[in-house]
DNA sequence: GGCAGGATGGAAACCGGTGTCAATCATCTC
DNA sequence: GAGATGATTGACACCGGTTTCCATCCTGCC
């Protein structure tokens, strides 16, 4: 069950190393060597103001000489609380997932904090139990929930009940500001509208995510609000639903493609179903941009990787998870604020063109 | 510089839960309510022999009916090391990251382990000083390298040096085999050779990954072997460059297809680089697999994303994953054993087929 | 029945930090 | 110059486990 076992491989012993037989210095060995309490070098640390100039001066220097660092667990057991953060996801996009990550950790650059990844399950039986467990046992400093595990509101709870810090990331506002990012999808949603109707298309179709991301349903309401905005409007059938997949593009693709008339513009909710439909379009034997125009949202490595690039929404998603984790722990430094909101915009490429003659 | 402050956002009060109230066990309640000593509970966790079984079972009743499990700060401290496992990468992939991490996750679920990740850069000039941080301050139990941080022997004679446990995942065998993981990338080389062969074209080409990624030359040696068993060998020029990259892919392709005779399969070192040779397929005007060939390697998302879907050469990531934790975290029950060997094999899509006529 | 020796259980120290609270020190006030 | 006042500092307990060392309890054996 648990961790109970001395680690299997032991290192080289035949390779003595300069370094090696140094031991790690700890908070005596700097109490020592400085003429101080353990308690005044543990004042230094936590940035205590009630410590002489001269003595933190003194303190610091040794710190510097012998490059001491505080165990972390050490001091999580007696502050009762871990300097791990936890990023708990369900969001089935590698780009996704690896983009955010790095924004998490350029947040905790040289923090002392450091990642614990969980990814999960929404639908499992133990989903919540599991997130207990995970976010008691490593009595986690704080927790990251893109969506859509941001916008479970079980999660939400259970994290309040626990008492654990976070910071949810979601298109629409559902939590207090200082729990929130919002990602604002609607914009974007509505940037791509615009563009298509600036293009001139009017036969204009729209493939949405699953209704479980709220992505979607922002995406596509955006989308619309601008359309409504320019007089045109989404009929029913030019709705259709897909599951943020490439495949599931391909299938809504190929469904808009068969009508007729066809429609002459696609927006997908994602660029991977931008990608599939570029696949159908293909099958069909219809040119992009000629005639038809794609427009994703992301703008993820994908968009660029296919033929023709496509023109998407840019949604800062490194930069979003750089500024979550740094609400998380940077606490009372930064002035309280509105809701996070980081805006999305427009990169035209390739797959997008002016309505055929 | 460290964590210091206490964190920003306070969960709310006025929601008062019925579990909130109760504290988390520790041993010593575990103890008391077993009516033992905290020593005897340590025991039972940590499966000493040394209890009778009525003893134990008592005690694992009381465990159970309270749910507790053991601190992993309290425990990690008194073991001198955590129970987190790194991981410490370069490799720019997202799938690839993705997968490993998933693969790790599976190896170590249930076993009290969490996973740290720690993306790093091989040519920045604190990069063994980073490691080394990371890796003492956190007391890792053990340390997972892919690829190609895996292939640097600073690494692995740092991590010898701090006396850390670590497993590399590698093209080749670089380390003692309880070190080690070998993808067998010559194998996949010499798969996709076969193919292309089989399929009667003479005229092959070869785009490599970087220099510095160990696989490069490994899947371009396997690939050259099979090929001159069959009797035929990649003139230089047939040889090019790439950079793992969509954008070189493109570049490479442009180059090769330009040629006259031009060849009339080219084998990519990664799915990435070959959709790029998709794209400079596509620009010049040929179609695949009727005037070309190409055959990618890794099998990632963007192999199916891609028209017409990759042939390439399939790579067991997340297996590779779980099983180099197990071999961390599972240590003395399993047997010492040869340098594990993971086997790719192809996957035959659209797009490789007959050479020309 | 007495004794050697293995099986069990417990007290106390320790891992490396932090909180509490009292003691010490330097000024300041009158 | 004495007491007051507030800034500094340190002694000691504690966080929740593990290890060391020793006491006790059973056994089997003679």
């Amino acid at each position: 069950m648990s961790p109970s076992k001395t680690p299997s491989s032991t290192p080289d012993e035949n390779e003595t190393s300069v370094e090696g037989g140094r031991r790690r210095a700890t908070i005596n060995d700097i109490a020592r060597l400085a003429g101080v309490s353990k308690k005044t070098v543990s004042r230094v640390i936590n940035q205590s103001p009630f410590v002489r100039d001269e003595t933190r001066e003194r303190i610091e220097a040794v710190i510097a000489e012998w490059g001491y660092a505080p165990d972390p667990q050490a001091r999580g057991l007696a502050f009762r609380r871990s300097f791990l953060i936890g990023m708990i996801y369900d969001n089935p996009n590698p780009q996704y997932v690896v983009n955010m990550q790095l924004g998490l950790l350029d947040g905790m650059r040289g923090s002392g904090f450091e990642l614990v990844v969980h990814p999960c399950n929404r639908s499992s039986p133990t989903f919540l139990t599991d997130i207990r467990a995970f976010v008691e046992r490593q009595k986690l400093y704080g927790v990251v929930l893109p969506p859509s595990v941001s916008e479970d509101e079980r999660v939400a709870k259970l994290l309040n009940e626990i008492g654990c810090a976070y910071i949810r990331i979601a298109s629409v506002e559902l939590d207090k500001p200082e729990h929130m990012i919002v990602g604002h999808d609607r914009m974007g949603g509505a940037q791509a509208a615009r563009h298509i109707v600036e293009l001139g298309h009017k036969r204009i179709a729209f493939i949405s995510g699953p209704e479980s991301f709220r992505s979607s349903h922002e995406r596509r309401g955006g989308f619309e609000d601008a359309l409504a905005e320019a007089g045109l409007a989404l009929a029913p059938e030019d709705i259709v639903q897909g599951a943020y997949t490439f495949e599931s593009g391909v299938a809504c693709g190929d469904l808009l493609l068969s009508r007729t008339p066809r429609p002459t513009a696609i927006f997908c909710g994602n660029d991977e179903m931008a990608a599939g439909v570029l696949q159908s379009a293909r099958k069909a034997g219809l040119s992009v941009p000629q005639d038809l125009t794609v427009v994703g949202f992301d703008d993820f490595q994908i968009a660029q990787a296919v033929w023709p690039p496509l023109t998407t929404i840019h949604t800062p998603t490194r930069e979003i998870g750089r500024i979550a984790v740094e609400k998380l722990i940077g606490g009372e430094r930064r002035e309280p604020r509105d809701v996070t909101k980081m805006e999305p915009n427009l990169v035209i490429r390739e797959s997008s063109g002016p309505v055929p003659a």
